[in-house]
Formats: C-alpha cells, sequence, structure tokens
DNA sequence: TCTGGGGTCCTAGGACCC
DNA sequence: TCTGGGGTCCTAGGACCC
C-alpha cells in the first residue's frame, strides 16, 4: 500500500475504428463498425456508430437496415492490424514513460509519481498529442492517486469536453481534451457521488446486485462503506475496491508476465457434421495456440479440448471437453495436435451440428523448467522435433504464413470462419501495402 | 441466414494428512 | 449416549475484465 503513488490510465479511443481510420483517412467524420470472427457481433463502433444508437455486443442482423440507411461503413476484424498498431502505440509510450503496464490491446497503465505536480497535466497532454501525431491514434487519458481512481478519470477524459464549451456549459473543469485529472480529493468525492457502482472497474453485474441488496448505489457509498462488511458481502476484492477509491493504492503495476493458459477457440462459419472437420478445426487451433506458447517461451503441463453446438440454435445442443495432463510439460506442436485429436475421437458424438470448437493450453511454465521423469531417471529429449519445429517456424517467417503446415491442418477447410469485409494487412504483409497513385 | 474470443483471480468444498 | 480439530492442496465454477 502506498499513499503518494500517482497512476495515468491512457486508452485509446474506439480502437479497432480508430485503426481502421488511419488508412481510409475520409472515414474520418464518418460512422464505422467493426465486427467479430464470423462478422457475427458488433464489437466496436467510432463515435458517429454510437450516436445513431448502435449498440456495442450486439449481433450484426439487428442492425443492418440502420448500417445500410446510414451508410455505415463496416469492416470485419482485422486483429493482425490491431495487433500492429497496439505495439506501435505500447512502445511509442514506453520510450515516453518506461514504468508502463499493457492492461489491454489498447490500454496501458503508467506509474507517474516521480513527476512534478504540476508537470503530470501538461505531459499527458503531450503524450496524446504525440500518440496521435505518430499513430493516427486518439487517446484519452486520467490520471489519480490509484487504479480504480483513474479508470473512473479514464471515463471522464473519454466523454471529451473540449476546451471551447466549458465556458458556454459552465460544466466542471475535469476533462479538458480527453485528459482528466482526479487527483484532488474533493473532486474525487464529488466524481464519485454521480458514479454508478457498476461503472467502477471490478464491479459487474453479479456484484451490483449484492451491494445495490444493503443499500449500496454509488461510488461515493461504496467508498464510504465498512471495508469489512463489503469483504463478507462481496469477498476480498470488494475491500480492496473500497481503499482503491479512498485512494489508498492496493493495486500496484504489474510487470509484463506470461500468460498462464493459452486459449485459441472459434466458431466455424457453418455447421460442421463431420469428425475429419473437427480434427482439421482443432489442428490448426492448436498449431496457432502453440505459436503463441512458443513466442512468449513456455510449455504446456496440459490441454483442454472442447466441442460445441449452437447454443442459440433450437436444435439438439451438446458441449463436451476433456483435459489431458502430460507426463512432461511440452512445447511440441506435433504432440500436441496428436492429444488434441485423440481428445475430440473421445468427445465427438455423431449427428450433432457443431458450432465451435476449441483448444486450451494449461498451467503454463518456463520453457527451461525440466523434470526427470520419476520413473525412466532421464531428461526428456525431443531433439529431432524441435529441429522439426523450428525449421517449419523459419519457412513460415521467411515465405508468407502457412507456406507449410501440419497434414492434419487439412486443405479443405470448409469450416473456417467468415470475414467478408477485411481490410488489409496495411502494416504487415508487403503484398497488401498502402499504394498512392 | 445471422449471436466473439481471450484472459485473470477468488472461493467453496472435497480429499487427504496428522 | 458419546464420535476432534487443525491444516494443505486441488479443482470446478463463478465473477470480472477487455
Amino acid at each position: 500500500m502506498s499513499n503518494s503513488s500517482i497512476f495515468a490510465l491512457i486508452d485509446c479511443n474506439n480502437f479497432y475504428a480508430s485503426c481502421e481510420r488511419i488508412f481510409q483517412p475520409h472515414l474520418a467524420k464518418k460512422p464505422i463498425v467493426v465486427l467479430s470472427n464470423n462478422d457475427g457481433c458488433i464489437i466496436a463502433r467510432s463515435n458517429e456508430a454510437k450516436d445513431l444508437g448502435i449498440e456495442m455486443g450486439a449481433p450484426l442482423f439487428k442492425f443492418r437496415e440502420l448500417i445500410k440507411q446510414k451508410k455505415v461503413a463496416v469492416f470485419s476484424s482485422n486483429y493482425t492490424l490491431y495487433g500492429d498498431i497496439s505495439n506501435r502505440v505500447m512502445k511509442s509510450l514506453a520510450m515516453m514513460i518506461p514504468d508502463l503496464e499493457i492492461y489491454s490491446i489498447d490500454e496501458a497503465f503508467l506509474r507517474l509519481d516521480n513527476i512534478g505536480f504540476e508537470e503530470i497535466f501538461k505531459l499527458c497532454e503531450d503524450i496524446r498529442f504525440k500518440i496521435h501525431k505518430w499513430l493516427g491514434i486518439p487517446t484519452s487519458i486520467g490520471i489519480a492517486p490509484t487504479k480504480t481512481l483513474a479508470k473512473i478519470a479514464n471515463r471522464i477524459a473519454k466523454k471529451n469536453i473540449a476546451k471551447k464549451n466549458i465556458a458556454k456549459k459552465n460544466i466542471d473543469n475535469l476533462a479538458i481534451n480527453h485528459v482528466c485529472d482526479l487527483r484532488n480529493f474533493e473532486l474525487q468525492l464529488k466524481v464519485l457521488a454521480k458514479t454508478k457502482i457498476e461503472d467502477i472497474w471490478g464491479i459487474g453485474k453479479g456484484l451490483t446486485h449484492k451491494l445495490n441488496s444493503i443499500g449500496i448505489f454509488s461510488g461515493l457509498e461504496l467508498r464510504n462503506a465498512d471495508p469489512k462488511q463489503v469483504r463478507k458481502i462481496i469477498g476480498v476484492i470488494g475491500e480492496r475496491i473500497v481503499y482503491e477509491l479512498r485512494g489508498v493504492s492496493c493495486i500496484s503495476l504489474e510487470e509484463i508476465k506470461s500468460r498462464k493458459n493459452i486459449l485459441s477457440s472459434k466458431s466455424f462459419g457453418r455447421n460442421v457434421f463431420l469428425k475429419s472437420d473437427l480434427h482439421e478445426a482443432i489442428s490448426n487451433y492448436a498449431v496457432r495456440a502453440c505459436q503463441k506458447m512458443r513466442f512468449q517461451k513456455t510449455k504446456a503441463q496440459a490441454i483442454y479440448v472442447y466441442i460445441r453446438t449452437n447454443p442459440f440454435s433450437s436444435t439438439n445442443q451438446y458441449c463436451q471437453g476433456k483435459t489431458y495432463s502430460f507426463n512432461q510439460p511440452t512445447n511440441n506442436v506435433s504432440e500436441i495436435i496428436k492429444c488434441a485429436i485423440k481428445i475430440i475421437d473421445e468427445i465427438y458424438l455423431q449427428g450433432y451440428a457443431y458450432k465451435k470448437a476449441g483448444i486450451m493450453l494449461i498451467d503454463l511454465i518456463d520453457e527451461n523448467y525440466l523434470q526427470y521423469d520419476l520413473f525412466s531417471n532421464q531428461l526428456p529429449s525431443d531433439k529431432k522435433s524441435e529441429i522439426i519445429q523450428q525449421t517449419m517456424e523459419k519457412i513460415n517467417q521467411t515465405f508468407t504464413k502457412n507456406s507449410i503446415f501440419y497434414a492434419t491442418q487439412g486443405i479443405k477447410r470448409n469450416w473456417e470462419m467468415q470475414c467478408n469485409q477485411r481490410s488489409k494487412h496495411y502494416t504487415t504483409n508487403i503484398a497488401e501495402l498502402v499504394q498512392i497513385f
């Protein structure tokens, strides 16, 4: 716990939509939506799209008419692009403030403890300016003594009260041009009184309900509640939030840590009936998951594989998964594919219309961690397949993705997802560079 | 026709131990 | 009739986040 900490949360505005805009500047003031995999749901909206009443997470078909009518630009999701832009944003931030935690694809916490009180606001304005100038991504920044308060400050900053409006509308001088400084104690109380608990970081639907039942509705009420009582009702997380709202920092900046689990799962582009198609799909997902795992230099101690029918369909439902633990931690792709296929064989039932499959690599540990086999007393040796894997990785890096792949990944891939409106891989594929005529 | 994907942490309860 | 009291570890499931 510390009382002298200062955090800033920087968040990219409408991140996916903003990424698409970089390369299509004519969409600057136009409504944009970005879709989930399979073009199913709306997962990002530009401000203009929000103003049209298009809801977050809504299935596309609900708004198809409106989208057509208002000429909303629609994009399939292009995670290769968003991931690359995100990396550039984070690297730029780290250049300015090395003490940072990447919290999500579009957010980072910055620690500003050692910066002069007066300088902090200017510094944040400068960061915003540079990220926009260098990368074309608009951001918002919230400043506060704890992460939870910084989150709240960031929400206010997002609402963007432009400087010129302040005099006109007689609003608190709170968020100027997307920077909100919530270091002042009186201001914190004022803001908390107007904040609903469900808008506080860490409090979702379930906890809101429980807290409401004991008469706590606003952030201020939660702040003033007895931490011990809150702990009884909603656990240690709740107690921590109470302190965070009081300005006592309990959640510190976290270093970059590697993932403990890696999941690769996707809905299919169409219903899948054949076991052989599930084999293909799970092999591809396994390869993807292994790429991530090998990139962060870890090995899996177990895998979990599942398949399921479409929960929105009225036909017979089936959902089954199974875990398999390895004798030795492994990052061997072919071994993992083999196990995944074996699990599919065990859980597959004929006659169902499968819509989704997934594989999770579980309990990842450092790749250098070696354990002697209890019985053989020998170190595991998988040198040969390691060489094969490294060679495959090299080939795919040198040429295009999937130049070489495992036979079980298949070539038909008729289960593959739909993404009919994906923009190009502008920043990661030489063949898809922007062209200027 | 059409409804995402990828994570983390905490807790309760059972198994097991002395 | 009477039948201890701790502790640890593991797992599944729930809650939350983006």
